[in-house]
DNA sequence: CCAATCACCTAAATCGATTTAGGAAATTTT
DNA sequence: AAAATTTCCTAAATCGATTTAGGTGATTGG
């Protein structure tokens, strides 16, 4: 039984003073409107006495300003995404915003539509960690004049501003610290598709480090839709062709539990028969048996430095409001059992 | 620079009809108003010439429907919650409404804050997993006639239609299974507050097990803001007074990990040391060594129920709609390697 | 040729707030 | 006591859509 809500108008009316006067009162312009205490007071007691509750619809319409704001990844489910999801709704709820989930599974034409949704529904700005190959489309968003930062994930065009981590370097770290070890031949375990700047930019790293150190770059790419069963086959082939690699780098947290089932499935030894590393860290590698060596991101840093330029934008005020800068930030080796050689 | 978007006006306008046209067009009701072809189809070009795009906060505003739906859970990033709003979101998607996600803390004012924002931003429904000990906020709500489904924790009082595991049993299948397998001593792992249904349901569970089996109970409640610290010590306590369990219970995943973390540390060794099984499954836990038994949770089932249900109170349509009753669904027993006596 | 019918479209109210320009009554000034 | 000021409040437009009751002009019927 949807009853209807008290509005401005039912407090007005059982008042008997106009809505323009109650709005004044509620938003707290009593006094620069010049309005008398004692009527304030039988508004405020009046709205808590019928539980009035604003309409933030119609506020917003009027205002506006939605103060709503969209979050698109891959997936809220990866414990990646949830803890970014995390770091965000907590700096919005304190600017007062509320947050809109979307996971697009890496479909472009998901993430497509869920933009114009949002874009629909009026947010505020947008924070994507877009799965998109080119531009086109980002760009018509831009020039409807919404606000928006890329996360996570950088495009090719260099005209959105862009939050990620330093996943080049990342991914040159961590390889450093494998060879560093003693591995002498490092396997890159990447995903497609190839145009998800994350995994190439970790590629590139990879490759960086082992080309330096006079090894020969070794990528096996998982499509992304089935990496586990393709990582297990991989693992499976390598093994009965007696070519394992002495050591792989997991280029994401899905690829690495891939890789640990794999292994564990085959019965390899991590690290005594393989080493591992993997770029993100999980809570729960810090005790697993071993312990997994990972590539850590800046998780809250990333929520922290998109959201302030989101609100820039928004706001208009500050310097990096309109630039498109691409920030990159420090990433972090966390060295555990995984790639201890004995 | 935010320009203004287009509007039906701005379409009628520059069409020289009215906008009550444009909107039946746009709405697809042109045949049942007997709208001429022609018309549609300057209609339809027009609005896509100027890259139209409607204004959902007053189109909700006119419909009273602002195709929202509200997720309250203590925290989106713990993982159990992830996975279970990933599967609330498809099911919102396909139904046509986004999702509002909001974490509390396990703090009932943020709880009570948080769901009166979502209130005001006039969601059509609410799904909950609740902090609360009363009932009388959550009244409050259902006075004020909105949907709310309660899911994962039940209150005390029976008026809210509730969607849960059964927890009790849960408890039951993941302490017996430990008495099978040979334990004598089972630690069951609590988290306070006691009041948090699930965590109590599963003691009870726990409890009911051991009694039959003649064995005393024995519960360590672990506050839930020093879940990690706490285990520790605990552990440490227990071992240098050589009081070890010979099993433990871990009645919730953050416990679980905690648990794993302390016994790493104490360089106790599982299952061999102590067995250990977990009340919610992790994806990690499978290829972990020992890998982890765990009670699973049919998060995928809960969701769909509890959206179901939810629909049925919006839509006012389904025998289920304005029933408080609560569904408890089946949970799974795994068995892995932590549990296996040697 | 007047009325009835039909095809097609519009005016205006409405949802619930915000805001600006200004008005009436009370008070002070001269 | 008329004018000026102050105090306190209201009317009405507005945001952008939806929907209902009706209106206009052309065609058809008798």
């Amino acid at each position: 039984m949807k009853q209807k809500n008290v509005s401005l108008n039912d407090i007005a009316k059982s008042l008997g003073v106009s809505r323009a006067l109650v709005s004044l009162v509620l938003n707290g312009k009593a006094a620069e409107h010049g309005i008398a205490e004692s009527t304030c007071q039988r508004v405020l007691a009046k709205a808590s006495e019928l539980n009035y509750k604003p309409n933030q619809l119609a506020r917003s319409l009027r205002l506006g300003r939605s103060f709503t704001i969209g979050l698109v990844v891959s997936d809220i489910s990866n414990i990646f995404y949830s803890k970014l999801a995390r770091a965000i709704e907590d700096l919005a709820e304190r600017a007062g915003f509320s947050l809109v989930i979307c996971s697009t599974d890496e479909q472009v034409d998901k993430e497509q539509k869920l933009l114009r949704l949002l874009q629909n529904r009026q947010v505020e700005g947008i924070i994507l960690s877009s799965s998109q190959a080119d531009c086109d489309d980002l760009t018509r968003l831009k020039n409807d004049g919404i606000p928006l930062v890329l996360i996570d994930r950088k495009l090719g065009c260099k005209q959105f501003s862009t939050v990620v981590s330093n996943n080049r370097l990342g991914g040159e770290i961590g390889t450093k610290h494998l060879i560093d070890s003693g591995y002498k031949r490092p396997l890159a375990l990447a995903i497609t598709p190839a145009h998800i700047s994350t995994i190439s930019e970790r590629v590139k790293g990879y490759t960086d480090a082992v080309t330096e150190a006079g090894i020969a770059p070794w990528v096996a790419e998982v499509p992304f839709e089935e990496v586990p069963t393709y990582v297990e086959a991989l693992i499976g082939r390598l093994k009965a062709e007696n070519r394992l690699p002495d050591s792989i780098f997991a280029l994401n947290n899905s690829v690495t539990s891939a890789a640990l089932v794999a292994l564990k499935k085959h019965g390899l030894d991590v690290p005594a028969s393989v080493g591992l590393i993997s770029f993100d860290d999980i809570p729960y590698f810090e005790f697993m048996n071993p312990a997994i060596s990972a590539v850590e991101q800046p998780i809250a840093k990333l929520a922290e430095v998109a959201f302030g330029r989101l609100m820039d934008q928004i706001n208009g005020s500050s310097a990096t409001a309109y630039e498109s800068l691409t920030v990159e930030l420090p990433v972090n080796l966390i060295v555990r059992e995984s790639t201890t050689k004995k």
